[in-house]
DNA sequence: ACTTTTCCATACTCTGGCGTATGGTTTGCG
DNA sequence: CGCAAACCATACGCCAGAGTATGGAAAAGT
């Protein structure tokens, strides 16, 4: 075991990079983290075992039983640097765009982006009721609908308004993850996607 | 194995009888059915092992390889089952209420109750990724998003509308199924949750 | 250079569910 | 009654992944 206390080997502010695989030497807990996230957009969480990831990394478990006291503490670190990156995602993007509008438009066409945070965070909405993930997934939604709520706010709606608008919001964001997930073949063109998009932008968001 | 041709022993249309274990001394095939779609609704389709139901009904696998081949075979048919009755339902409530404005409120107002095969779809959607619940999903929304977009006709929208407007409402639905999921307080009281449901006919249903 | 850490491989044990085999009990029916 | 079919229990073998133990190799300190 390694001299636990706070580990997390380099640096553990390095945003998730979606690094090329390193043939570097010796691996990191890091290195086992990112490579459940990687399984876990792939698979879902249920896919996350030690033995298969370890085959994938070309390496044995003995490694992982040094850096890890089990499952549970790699997906618990897995789970928490992906909710920090997240919520870095969020803040960054509040800072980039001043218009509300446009945050709120911007926040909808992500949805169609691929990125790693992105996937794992639809696949883990498929494991909501798992222990660990439960509370990691209440607490990005809450703030990612306080943010939605803010901008809404700064249209122009009154608190409650603005609150009971951004949980629909988001909802409309969430079907849309499980209907994506749940019809393999696109089923619907770019062009569809567009005009979809104009629809849900037209009806959920008020005029400049 | 049983003579395997048309089995579904007792009449296969019981409407999903919620019913009460009556100890018969013998189990059907459908009694195993019913008990997985009841495992599905807590624990999701990944908690359907063969043993561990065979437990819960007090009886062993030896009964259950002799109704069906294997796990496959069970989850087959039971999730056939549901779908079915799940189609009579929304044929039942479309012939109930003439008006279209009423239907899709009675839609969103479903969402609350409680019903076996309203928490199995719940459960289901966890799952879209599962090969045979997949495609069974896929129909059933299909279905029911026709049946919304048709009212939003009625309603007066042009067809193109209509659909989108259908998805859009869809996504809502699956969007909140999702939210309850992930939270095991209800976070929402019932007071809240009628003021968040006003919101939400009032921003989707054209008014009558 | 040589001893300590650090890191990984190998070889176990253990648990839980799947599927099979086979024999015992009922139940229906001739 | 008595026999065949329907139904269930028990006892297997199999497999995959969890976790442990222990020893060997590579890096780092002094």
């Amino acid at each position: 075991m390694p001299t636990r206390s706070n580990d997390r080997s380099p640096c553990s502010g390095q945003a998730v990079p979606e690094a090329s695989s390193n043939k570097r030497t010796t691996l990191s807990a890091a290195d086992w983290e990112l490579e459940a996230l990687r399984v876990i957009a792939e698979q879902g969480i249920g896919a996350v075992a030690i033995e298969p990831l370890a085959r994938r990394m070309g390496i044995t478990k003995g490694s992982f039983y040094w850096h890890f006291t089990g499952r549970e503490s790699l997906l618990e670190q897995a789970l928490i640097g992906w909710e920090e990156h997240d919520a870095r995602n969020l803040a960054r993007s509040l800072g980039e765009l001043d218009c509300p509008r446009d945050r709120l438009i911007s926040f909808f066409r992500n949805v169609s982006r691929e990125g790693l945070t992105h996937q794992v965070y639809s696949a883990l909405t498929a494991s909501a009721d798992h222990p660990q993930v439960q509370p990691v997934l209440e607490r990005v939604a809450s703030r990612r609908m306080a943010h939605i709520a803010q901008a809404f706010e700064e249209l122009g709606l009154a608190t409650g308004e603005a609150e009971h608008h951004a949980r629909l919001t988001y909802s409309v964001y969430l079907g849309f993850l499980q209907l994506q997930r749940q019809s393999q073949a696109p089923a619907l063109s770019s062009q569809q996607f567009e005009a979809y998009l104009d629809h849900v932008i037209e009806t959920l968001i008020p005029p400049a």
